[in-house]
DNA sequence: CGTTTCTTTGATCTACTTCAAGGGGAGTGG
DNA sequence: CCACTCCCCTTGAAGTAGATCAAAGAAACG
């Protein structure tokens, strides 16, 4: 457990300490929330068990998700700035989450550097996960789209010991969609392309990668042109 | 100039160690990079005058815009969590940029809880400006991306102290459309559409919004409609 | 098991891309 | 100071990927 709340490069001298300061992991139903825009920014969270989404509720009512957590992840970071949480976070499945209470957090960086630059490291890293998303949004067609976002999750799965070739994902197709700026007829047909190409299985929500490097070209594939840069 | 380098909310205490770290301001032609990806991160930069642009460059050459930073903006984050940068950042005019040793602002942050929040607060604040880039890619139409980054620039700037309603953007239509999602084509024709609608003036990069009103209405148009979730 | 929600697939429509061509504006060199 | 060049921007015309509308099948859930 405390593998997936703060896993990597921790000295051990600061895991007592840590370990003390893990409040025991909370359970959150399917569907239910872990917290709200507009709540209190108490705590990070790090995802133990099943999945969660994060994501915004424009005027109209449309929900734009803006992630996807899995085990071993970090959430809640979306507080950090105005001390007030930006972003709605629901579970897709019966999930447990550890909390990490961020007074106790800082004071922890304050004693020790390698806890104050993992901290760090996990803002920057959900920083770039969140640049590499706006590149996926900014250029390519909806097949690679979909394509970049299987990779992606199967990498993750890969990173905390999961399978990489292998996994359930609990987001609706429109789910997907609306993370990756397409329909959930597109997210459908081009789920069925894929399939068609010899490149993933799909049953309902059970994901098979079956040629990798297939769906990796796929994801490369700038298919708007959109290019006349020549640099 | 201070005050351009990590404005808000410091305690005077820690000012003058704040100012000893910063290191002169260093001078970026237009057109010249300030770092590369791959290159070693051991800064943050702050945008004193001028404007950057940062983006990543694919296989095939094309630049995949994800940053426009203005006067008095943070630079660099994107190389915290792996040591080194994954973004180029180029100055799109003659700029200057101070230099904050990520070392010394480290060790800062463990003496001060202001100087830890502050820069906790700078990394939060990326994180959210770029969920909000994530959701403005994520669904509308390109006259209501349009309208966003402009209102989102008008903004920035008022943030400063500078003029809300008219300020000179130095992207060209390309820039703007590869971070906007769309085509150079398509950027020209949204802006001269928001002409015509009155809601701003264009002089080639002189921008001048006259209907702010009227911009975040369009800004805020859900034209594909993309939109079965009814919550 | 029946009801609801999710998914797939088909048919049409449209906004954006693509291709193409002309018109500045800024900088450079004569 | 003009002429030349290089970019960048704008606008037009045509093609297309993906949105929208629609309907039926498959899971999920109580």
């Amino acid at each position: 457990m405390r593998h997936l709340c703060m896993p990597h490069g921790l000295e051990s001298a600061v895991l007592p300490k840590f370990e003390a300061l893990v409040v025991a992991g909370r359970k959150v139903r399917a569907g239910e929330p872990l917290y709200f825009p507009g709540d209190r920014f108490q705590s990070l969270y790090a995802v133990r068990s099943g999945s969660l989404k994060t994501f915004v509720t424009n005027r109209e009512g449309r929900e734009q998700i803006t992630g996807l957590r899995l085990p071993g992840e970090a959430l809640g970071l979306d507080g950090i700035a105005s001390g007030v949480h930006a972003l709605s976070a629901v579970a897709l499945e019966d999930s447990t989450v550890c909390t990490l209470p961020y007074s106790a957090l800082k004071e922890l960086g304050r004693e020790s550097t390698a806890m104050q630059e993992r901290l760090h490291q996990v803002m920057g890293e959900q920083m770039n996960r969140e640049s590499a998303q706006m590149i996926v949004l900014g250029a390519p067609a909806a097949e690679s789209r979909l394509a970049s976002f299987l990779l992606d999750v199967s990498q993750r799965n890969g990173l905390r010991g999961y399978s990489q070739s292998e996994f359930r994902l609990r987001l609706t197709r429109e789910e997907m969609g609306s993370y990756l700026g397409i329909t959930l007829e597109t997210v459908s047909r081009s789920m069925t392309r894929l399939r068609k190409l010899g490149l993933i299985e799909v049953n309902a929500k059970e994901i098979r990668i079956t040629d990798i490097d297939g769906l990796r070209e796929v994801s490369a594939v700038v298919s708007r042109k959109h290019d006349r840069t020549g640099h």
